[in-house]
DNA sequence: CGCGGGTTTGATGATGCTCAAGCCCGGTGG
DNA sequence: CCACCGGGCTTGAGCATCATCAAACCCGCG
């Protein structure tokens, strides 16, 4: 499975796991095809997968009390998607998960995730450090927010994911950085001068 | 034990925790008096414990390229404090801790955090949830700043945390709302007429 | 062909920073 | 006991950054 292999890379890039642990795990992955501006998960429901992306593209967003909508979240493939804390706790989600290209995931359930350390107990170790980079990667967003400007932020993020750039609308790349459409425009025409 | 006590009914705000297993706990803790001014953790160091507050009040700080300092987590009596990134990656950390008066501490090493594991598993679901609990507050800290403006997250802050005024110096509220000391006292001077 | 989402441009204004100075007050040494 | 220091807080003036609002533009797609 083309889909699987993908996972099991994944997988490997933060513990040693073995083929046949890897076929105890599959089963718990449901595939999943999802339309572009189609929603996985939506703001008050209580968010019960997490996904991992084969193809395409995903992003989470809140929406504040202005009813502005705040990207805190940017997945390509190869990355997990979720609300942690939604599923995790099992209160409701704050953040709509939706599709910004046809995509295609795999989908583990909370109930799968507890079958899933019982079968292996290896991936304990794996979703702690998810949460663990989930949590490093938000502290220095917020660190480069307050102590950096808009472009700086922006050459960094160029730097780091420069796939970004070609495949997500910069409406949702500003709302990542935490800046207005129109001022990532003003800075990306300031850079090529 | 007065400060087990302590331990004790923070402990039980997350999970059931019995007598008996915490007489196994108790060892692993080791108790530290820290002057006010100290440093616990120093930027560089690997953090090797995590500090619970039974007396005083502490802060972890990190210092940007232009040799601000940022604080990023303010710890009163009956809270936790460690940079659990380093502490749990066992990579160098950006973040100092100081005690902003003389204080009182219950020390868990990272070793010791390990030994904890295996004599009491409920542990494990605590420090996952604490995990947790660190990655919300970094994420509505973050959302808040780039959707609120600095005179509403400090109202916020009052409203949550109100005792933190009366002990901490308005710079460091300041650095942990990400805005200058000069910022909050304008923003003070408003907020009274 | 025209619609609409995404992007750009312009003008204006708010928010918060920087730099500089002064104030208040508790502690220390003469 | 007083003088003086210094850290913390305040105040002011000017400025940089970014938001807001409004308009136009570009271009792929039905």
């Amino acid at each position: 499975m083309e889909q699987l292999e993908f996972l099991r890379n994944n997988l490997l890039e933060k513990v040693n796991i073995s083929s046949e642990e890897m076929e105890l795990l599959a089963p718990y992955f449901i595939p999943k095809t999802l339309k572009r501006k189609k929603e996985l998960n939506r703001i008050g429901d209580v968010c019960k997968d997490i996904a991992f992306v084969t193809k395409g593209s995903l992003r989470a967003y809140s929406i504040d009390d202005k009813g502005t909508e705040h990207v805190s979240q940017l997945a390509l493939e190869n990355h997990w998607i979720a609300d942690l804390y939604s599923l995790l706790s099992g209160k409701p989600s704050e953040f709509a998960i939706e599709a910004m290209e046809d995509s295609e995931l795999l989908l583990l359930s909370a109930h799968n995730l507890d079958c899933i350390y019982l079968k292996v107990p290896l991936m304990e170790r794996f979703f702690r450090k998810l949460l663990e980079k989930a949590y490093i990667t938000t502290l220095q967003r917020f660190n480069s927010t307050i102590s950096e400007t808009a472009a700086i932020r922006y050459k960094n993020l160029l730097q780091n994911n420069s796939d970004l750039l070609h495949r997500v609308p910069l409406i949702y790349i500003a709302s990542y950085l935490g800046i207005t459409p129109e001022s990532l425009s003003r800075i990306r025409k300031n850079m090529s001068l």
